[in-house]
RNA sequence: GUUCCUAUAGUCUAGUGGCUAAGGACACUUGGCUUUCUACCAAGUUACUGGGGUUCGAAUCCCCAUAGGAACACCA
């Protein structure tokens, strides 16, 4: 049987890593094996779904670059579908009718946790008599669920799991209002589709057995499940809304290519030996679902920047520029008057962790900058810099030809007449031509600030000395 | 409370009974390279939760404890 698997978020919010890693392994599995990946919106909760948030979700997939070959199928659209199941199901006396109140239920279920027992349904309309039942009344469905027995199948990551059927209830399956409730639509989902594996969160693992009973009664054998554990924030506690529970955009946001997300994602909690850096290619031919760790991992943020990093330097400009870009119009920085970016990259992509960052260290380069870095100015932009940039400053008027070579050569003459070594040349030059501590070699940094530009900020930068000197 | 899941360094992980005085990566420390900052190279620190078994031999199998987590809805 070819290989079938689903993404099926409910709609209540933005898609979050742990969601985006649970659709990745999927995704990859379906894509190592030759298989077909379905994306299925589970929003039979009508309260809380919203059109936004499937959009949100479908946003986060698509700047993830993982694409769907089958949906967006939504729940909600095949109610009809269900409510045929349910009758089946009623019809062979596998589910049925009840009857009792909110308030009953709430009443057992309370005096089921004061004498310390797990609450579940007590079963008080499984077995009502024809005359018994009204169905003009207000009623639920619920599926008869295996009273003796257990209930065993073996996880693709956890292993064999068993749990006695005493331990389930009776679910409902169709509310008052005749809507179908998630347990049951995921089944009959997922046998309508010929989903082969399951592959979600672990918080589902109680469901499981629910579930293949269901899948038992229904007469179809139960896909493999695979159930994933959680990612914990990065001080080890569980995710939520303060720490990095955020929206896979987020990380768009933050500067991190979609490839490096995918790459951090795909190792924390699967692994291939001692490999560290895969691409799509060899994430699509190497995943294995077997190898998915078993317990919880905790998001590192500075390795995904390491990993960023690698990404930044190794993609190919042609690549990396339409995320460049995308960020250079976040923070409104002008290409068209400026040097050739392609060639600036190449030498600050080694310096930056994340797209934001590279935008701050090469906007010097294409406008002016508000004001010379503190720290920096505070240790190069000193009185006994005045004189060297005063030189540096005649000799670039001099220079005609604006090139590296006579660039450095005016640099090199300038240290040698004033007889101070390099580092008290190109440290203030390099402040103030670019108003940070750091950059390329002097050369290339003069060259990319062009000549008229490099000249007008040594004077800012004298200016600065000399106001520094005034305030001393 | 009941049931289920989990447990190798600060973090992600390798390890599926002998090949391991536990390997890789991030982070950290030190050194090299470097006119700066990176990157890069080299070296180093740090771990099998505890206790019982099984076995000639256990990080690896079993049990108990401990600690985390999940589920127990007319939510998904």
């Amino acid at each position: 049987m070819s290989v079938k698997t689903r993404f099926a978020p409910s709609p209540t919010g933005y898609l979050h890593v742990g969601g985006a890693r649970t659709a990745l392994y999927s995704w990859l599995h379906a894509r190592a094996n030759d298989g077909e990946f379905v994306l299925r919106i589970e929003d039979t909760d009508l309260e809380r779904s919203t059109p936004e948030a499937v959009q949100a979700i479908m946003d986060g997939m698509k700047w993830l670059a993982l694409e769907w070959d089958e949906g967006p199928i939504y729940q909600t659209h095949r109610f009809d579908r269900y409510k045929e199941v349910i009758q089946q199901l009623t019809g062979e006396q596998k589910a049925y009718p009840c009857f009792c109140s909110r308030e009953r239920l709430d009443e057992l279920r309370e005096n089921q946790m004061n004498n310390k027992e797990k609450p579940r349904y007590d079963g008080k309309c499984r077995d009502l008599t024809a005359e018994q039942i009204d169905l003009s009344k207000d009623h639920v469905v619920r599926f008869k669920n295996p009273k003796e027995g257990v209930v065993t199948f073996k996880d693709v990551v956890k292993g064999e799991i068993t749990i006695a059927n005493k331990e389930l209830d009776d679910l409902i399956i169709a509310r008052t209002d005749g809507s179908p409730t998630y347990n049951f639509t995921v089944v009959v989902d997922d046998m309508d589709m010929g989903i082969t594996q399951v592959i979600r969160g672990d918080d589902h693992i109680n469901n499981t057995p629910r579930q293949i009973n269901i899948f038992d009664a229904l007469g179809y054998a139960a896909p493999e499940f695979g159930h994933v554990p959680m990612i914990l924030g990065d001080d080890g506690k569980k995710l939520s809304k303060r720490h990095g529970a955020v929206s896979v955009m987020q990380y768009r946001d933050d500067g991190y290519l979609p490839e490096a997300v995918l790459n951090y994602l795909v190792r924390l909690g699967w692994s291939h030996g001692d490999q560290e850096v895969f691409s799509i290619a060899e994430m699509k031919s190497l995943f294995d679902i077997n190898n998915i760790n078993k317990a919880p991992s905790a998001f590192n943020t500075d390795k995904l920047k390491w990993l960023n990093q690698q990404y930044i330097k190794s993609t190919p400009i042609e690549k990396l520029m339409p995320h460049l870009q995308w960020h250079l119009d976040q923070q409104g920085v002008e290409l068209s008057d400026g040097p050739e970016i392609a060639d600036l990259v190449v030498e600050f992509s080694e310096r930056a962790q994340t797209l934001n960052e590279l935008v701050t260290v090469l906007k010097p380069y294409y406008q002016e900058f508000e004001a010379f870095d503190p720290k920096a100015a505070k240790k190069h932009l000193r009185p006994v810099a005045r004189p060297v940039l005063e030189l540096i400053k005649s000799k670039f008027a001099a220079v005609n030809d604006w090139q590296p070579e006579s660039i450095q050569a005016a640099v090199d003459q300038t240290a040698a007449e004033l007889d101070v070594g390099m580092g008290k040349v190109g440290m203030p030059l390099r402040v103030a031509a670019t108003g940070a501590g750091m950059s390329p070699a002097i050369d290339l940094t003069l060259l990319w600030v062009g000549k008229e530009r490099a000249i007008a900020r040594i004077e800012k930068a004298l200016d600065f000395i000399s106001l520094r000197e005034s305030q001393a």
